[in-house]
RNA sequence: GGGGUUGUAGUUCAGUCGGUUAGAACGCCGGCCUGUCACGCCGGAGGCCGCGGGUUCGAGUCCCGUCAACCCCGCCA
């Protein structure tokens, strides 16, 4: 082992222009090939590979300390860049015109045998080997280029808001419990007995009150905490760009959103993103069940009016209020098979739906399957049926159907494979409701969140609990490739206004100020009319990155079940740790910490 | 909370109908090879078959439980 000298290259630099040139190098061995008597080794670093060339030009020292190399063991090279003879050009390489004859080698640091292979083309480890060495997952050219991208992004980012004259403001990561929403993670504090801080959901309360106090624009990278089950997409904690704009509208917030996607995407991907479209949160249930619609392929929803039918299952549906929704799925007569629309019926039912009516289209209008027994002036209800179609129509809940169909039109457009590739169809969402009905709470909920305007045409429904449903929401969120990759809304600014929200959604005057007191308080004073948004970094990064999961973009990511498996967090603390903190544990001591999975 | 998939060498996997000594590839260790780039060739080491019970003369294989990872539903203002 020897001391470091400052490199000259990275190992994806050199070029045909640098031959001749004096080199020094430092990485990791990404590959060994021992002919005898030439050697090759392929050196790694950030920047890419460079192949070392060992022959009988080299030194017997350097020979030596070459002959020791293995995978991923820390090399120095000092060396000359040499063009490659004409028939040992690698055209797969980008460095693969040169190679470097070393003058001198310094082995820097050893490794272990590998727990999975970081270079070459082996298969890939399975991820929880992977989050368990993370460091080393971390190590693999594919993932280094994720998160160059995210770093791409976050200073597009920057660069854009700044330009538009947004002023960077952090906010508390401990932070006063709000109990709507999802779950809190908690945090004991020492100084006062039985009480506890909440890491932040979201920084929306303190972004409005930087509006109170003037700040015009705001925006922070920051990170969020829900302590609520995981998926692909989701983590427990997660990064948000979260803007507030004050004297805003709809619009001029949507502008800045959709200024914020074009640089980004310009910057780190060279693509040009058009004119994002915008649907209102109807039109996008209406015609894709799903409120984050994929525009990135057809296979459009028509709700029909079937409540004359008198087929027993349209019937039933109706009946019990529901509704009737179809999808055409062209050509897709000849290629269904029994078994293939057995698996449609399955999966709807996951979301509840409780099957699917299916008819492949025949000539004149005519109809095999279950919807051939469907009054033929029905069925014409559903446009652009032409013979060899496949119909799928559901019937029941409104929700129960837009779900089962929205979902059902992705699963069939991955697996008839139309959706094309490299495309990112984004799109803007507006005029959520304002509410929801919860039906396990027995009350109505905010569907943002309870600081959001209704608009003002249907304030006056506020009184009116039973047409709460029927409020509209200055609410936005924007969509990319059937995910929602932000959201946000013009907010209330009116102390009045925000107490009609708050009676509206059951709260009294004394919950709300118990709750929300502070801002409530800030409204009082000047309040500016303002609203905002939030994105989802980590789906940025996702899209930019082109993965579907969300570990691929975040550099230590948790497990499903919130675990971290390299740090073993979460874990046991002493007992007097918790007694400063006056907490008890309930949970009983397990006889032996650990003694399952090796 | 619920449903599904997976768990065998360091890694990725195979393992038939329950049968005697659990295999392969890559990696690792040793040797050979002067233009490789998924280098090649010869040899070697390496296994609590996730864990715990049960059925059986006999379990990697069948049954029950449990743990973990992943995907989905609920949940995620």
């Amino acid at each position: 082992m020897s001391s470091i000298a400052l490199r000259t290259h990275h190992c994806g630099d050199l070029r045909a222009e640098h031959v001749g040139q004096t080199v020094i190098l430092q990485g990791w061995v990404h590959s060994v090939r021992d002919r005898g008597g030439v050697m090759f080794l392929v050196l790694r670093d950030r920047g890419g590979t460079t192949q070392i060339t060992l022959d009988e030009r080299i030194d017997a020292e350097v020979w030596a300390v070459a002959r020791q190399a293995r995978l991923e063991y820390v090399l120095e090279v000092e060396g000359t860049v040499h063009a490659r003879g004409p028939g040992a050009i690698n055209a797969k390489m980008a460095t693969g015109e040169i190679e470097v004859l070393p003058s001198r080698i310094a082995l820097l640091n050893r490794t272990k045998p590998l727990p999975f292979a970081i270079g070459g083309a082996a298969t890939e480890a399975t991820e929880e080997v992977r989050l368990k060495h993370r460091y080393l997952d971390l190590r693999r050219p594919q993932l280094q280029r994720n998160f160059v991208l995210r770093h791409k992004l976050y200073q597009a980012t920057r660069r854009c808001l700044d330009g538009h004259g947004f002023l960077e403001v952090e906010t508390p990561i401990l932070n006063r419990s709000t109990p709507e929403g999802a779950r809190d993670y908690l945090v004991p504090s020492r100084v006062h007995p039985g009480h506890w801080y909440a890491l932040p959901q979201s920084p929306q309360i303190f972004k409005q009150l930087l509006m109170v106090s003037g700040f015009d624009r705001y925006f922070q990278v920051c990170k969020c905490f829900r302590d609520e089950d995981l998926r692909a997409d989701r983590q427990p904690e997660f990064t948000q760009i979260d803007m507030e704009i004050s004297f805003a509208t709809n619009e001029l917030v949507r502008e800045v959103g959709s200024s914020l996607i074009r640089d980004v995407w310009r910057e780190v991907l060279g693509h040009e993103v058009g004119e994002i479209p915008v649907l209102t949160y109807h039109e996008a249930m209406d015609r894709f069940g799903r409120d984050a619609p994929d525009m990135r392929f057809g296979l459009e929803h028509t709700t029909v009016d079937w409540s004359a039918s008198d087929f027993v299952p349209i019937q039933r549906a109706v009946e019990a209020g529901g509704i009737v929704k179809a999808m055409v799925i062209p050509g897709g007569a000849g290629d269904t098979s029994r078994k293939k629309l057995d698996g449609y019926t399955k999966f709807v039912k996951r979301y509840r739906l409780g099957g699917l009516l299916w008819g492949k289209a025949q000539a004149e209008g005519g109809m095999s399957g279950p919807l051939g027994k469907v009054d033929a002036g029905l069925r014409a209800q559903i446009p652009g049926v032409s013979e060899g179609d496949l119909v799928l129509v559901a019937a029941g809940p409104a929700k129960h159907v837009h779900a089962g169909l929205g979902r059902l039109r992705e699963h069939i457009a991955r697996e008839r494979d139309i959706i094309p590739a490299g495309t990112f169809a984004f799109v803007w969402v507006v005029n959520f409701p304002a509410f929801e009905y919860d039906e396990d709470g027995e009350r109505w909920v905010a569907m943002h969140h309870p600081f959001t305007k209704p608009v003002d045409e249907h304030l006056h429904l506020l009184e009116t609990p039973e047409r709460l449903g029927e409020v509209l929401s200055d609410a936005y969120d924007i969509v990319c490739n059937g995910s929602e990759i932000g959201g946000g809304s013009i907010r209330i600014h009116d102390d009045k206004e925000q107490s009609r929200v708050f009676s509206a959604l059951g709260l009294t005057e004394a919950e709300a100020r118990n709750k929300f007191g502070f801002l409530l308080d800030a409204l009082q004073y000047g309040a500016p009319p303002h609203g905002g948004i939030a994105m989802g970094l980590d789906r940025w990064a996702m899209l930019l990155a082109g993965t579907e999961n969300i570990r691929d973009v975040i550099a230590f990511p948790k497990t499903t079940s919130a675990s971290d498996l390299m740090a073993e967090a979460p874990n046991t603390v002493d007992s007097q740790q918790l007694a400063e903190l006056f907490v008890a544990n309930v949970v009983p001591e397990p006889a032996e910490e650990g003694t399952d999975s090796a």
